[in-house]
DNA sequence: ACGATGCATAAGGCAATACTTATTCATAGG
DNA sequence: CCTATGAATAAGTATTGCCTTATGCATCGT
């Protein structure tokens, strides 16, 4: 159950943080210690903000002995795209396909390392 | 030329002044009393707040005698839902067999109505 | 075991911002 | 005019929140 639109416009309101966001996605997984060199903060600044995003449900970290790697959470987005559908009626239609585009994403990344959710069929995504 | 996802995720970020532009938004047009009486904080309170969304160009005001009416404007969201597409698409390219509408997102998302700020007295106040 | 590395947590400073009360501006109506 | 009303501005205060330095904790290599 996804957080509330609160929590994620105030994560991603601040440009540094949400910055660190679309690092991790462009990169699909990275970890914190590239984030903090690609940052134009220290270190602590990134790992706080590696926090925030988690506790939204925005991504998740993957640890590999000392390295924490990061990956983004398309679906920790939803609430946003929910908020907008309500709320913004003039693209009702537009945010309903993006909202399916989320979702599907998401399972396929679920798929990958973790088998909570069983895929179905063909038509879902695959890395 | 829409402002930039920025100004429009920190104005959208704060509970109190989101909670004044979803009024609006449900109400269609709402004077700013109206909006006063409905919300927890004080008039000159609610004041800030909408003059927060009207340089976010968020609502549009209509004077009428004393009173002022205010509209939402959801080309003003366009920035966030550009925003979102921009991110879908990395998501597409990542998860290769997707089908994906950024195309519809971008058709038609282009405003037709020129917001003119009017300001008076001192600059503003825009970190 | 030891130092080095990767990252998180703690604590404090400081700038941004949201709220308040008091006041001003503008329009309506007697 | 004069007063009342709707709404914006001014000014001050308090809170929020980001960033910093310092430190702690776990893991790797030797």
């Amino acid at each position: 159950m996804p957080l509330d639109v609160d929590t994620v416009m105030r994560t991603l309101a601040d440009p540094t943080r949400r910055a660190v966001f679309e690092q991790i996605v462009t990169a699909g997984e990275i970890t914190a210690g590239a984030l903090t060199r690609g940052a134009k903060v220290s270190q602590p600044a990134v790992s706080q903000h590696l926090r925030a995003l988690r506790l939204a449900a925005l991504v998740i970290e993957r640890r590999e002995g000392r390295n924490i790697h990061y990956r983004a959470r398309p679906q920790g987005l939803a609430p946003l795209v929910d908020w907008l559908g309500i709320y913004g009626a003039f693209w009702r239609e537009r945010f309903a396909n993006l909202k399916v585009l989320l979702k599907e994403i998401d399972n396929g990344s679920r798929g990958r390392d973790n088998p909570k959710r069983r895929r179905r069929g063909g038509a879902a995504a695959r890395a």
